[in-house]
DNA sequence: GCAATAGTGTCTATAAGACAGTATACC
DNA sequence: GGTATACTGTCTTATAGACACTATTGC
């Protein structure tokens, strides 16, 4: 007679998302207040479970990115998984986690699902007193510093403009990811010294006061030659 | 009368190892010959599901690491994830992958669960013509690739070292995990202006015929200022 | 002595940071 | 003119690679 046969368990799979942006020259990442229990009310990365067995999972963070946020067509790229037992009280929940970045957008985003999306400062999301759902604060700081070292050695910062950008934007993409303040000479060498990095495209942008900026766009490289280095 | 629920479904966690060491001045990875189906007889990086629904990930990649391979005490982090639909014939199987990194160790390796576990070299195993189950060819892909970076900026190589080396013996690993060589003396250099990155430690070792080199063990210090670039 | 490995020093090209100075806009 | 921003050039210092040289072993 047979005895009992070992089964593996099976477990829930969620995707979260870092959705990084830039406004007003600080970083910002995209926050939902929860309606639901657990965590009933608390902000909490976009994300949720694997719409069926199928699903292919990143297929399912760029659902989430377009249900929750309104967004299409951003970086998106796998930062981590989470799967501590007991991260989630609902049961065994094993997420895994992507970085997403995207240019700076109109106001509140269009989100169909979640009404309550909102962009948060990254300081004031990790600020000691701030509470997140879940692990959450963990993610963020773990997609934040990802974002950090990213721009180092690729063009990721490019992904924080619009398709067409002047040097200084792309210096305050920078700064404000790195919370640094960069000498705007020594940046600009280095910049056009990354080979493929950024080519020019169109003429100038005039500005509210001062001379014209020359306007380029993202170049055919993705991986900094020589790097950007971190102060 | 309610209508029937959506409920998020259930998937198989798996997790998976790529284990790295030297010998001979190679970089050989760990592989195993499936004894079931599917895959059966092909070579394949050791792993398994979780246990039950309360393991801990991590925990799952040290019990697989000691059942398949009996290693314990080895450098092991979080790698990646593979998720893709049809990855498994079986069904469903979500893999989180680890990278180990161990010290030369005794020949075939003392598994107890994994009677066909073999050291082989990376490069055989990543020939054209090598058959690995699954998905694992990328899996070993993206473990080298990770292996080779963290050798610029963490003081992962002396995790393949015994407690103490000589600099060369620390230089070979560069060389094999790099796949480069590299001018001693500059190394030399580069190794001791790395702070905390390696302290000496007893007097001086033999050699087979030339002078004693100086032993040393592996410092406090994980990150290393300035990074070992590579060529 | 010779061969082999260990370790030190020195030179040079390159890259990074500091910062002077020029150019072009709006007022 | 003054102010603000965009850019260019130069100087100094730190670092990386090439490689000459010395040191200590076995034979």
């Amino acid at each position: 007679m047979p005895d009992d046969p070992w089964q593996p368990p099976r477990i829930l799979l969620a995707v979260d998302l870092v959705i990084l942006t830039l406004r007003d020259a600080r970083l910002h990442v995209l926050l939902v207040e929860r309606g639901v229990d657990p965590f009933l009310g608390a902000l909490a990365l976009p994300g949720g479970f694997l719409r069926d067995e199928h699903e292919d999972i990143e297929a399912a963070a760029r659902r989430e990115l377009s249900e929750e946020a309104g967004l299409t067509d951003v970086h998106l790229e796998p930062l981590a998984v989470y799967g501590e037992p007991g991260r989630d009280p609902r049961g065994r929940v094993v997420s895994v986690a992507y970085l997403a970045v995207a240019p700076r957008l109109p106001e509140p985003v269009a989100g169909t699902d979640a009404a309550g999306a909102s962009w948060t400062p990254v300081d004031d999301a990790l600020a000691p007193d701030a509470k997140l759902a879940f692990d959450h604060r963990r993610i963020v700081i773990d997609g934040v510093e990802r974002a950090r070292t990213k721009l180092e050695h690729t063009a990721l910062a490019t992904a924080f403009c619009p398709e067409t950008f002047t040097i200084s934007e792309l210096q305050q993409v920078y700064e404000a990811v790195w919370g640094v303040s960069l000498d705007p000479r020594n940046f600009y060498r280095k910049v056009q010294g990354a080979r493929g990095f950024i080519v020019a495209d169109g003429p100038m942008r005039k500005t509210p006061n001062g001379r014209p900026a020359r306007l380029f766009k993202a170049g055919p490289v993705h991986v900094l030659i020589p790097p950007m280095t971190r102060p």
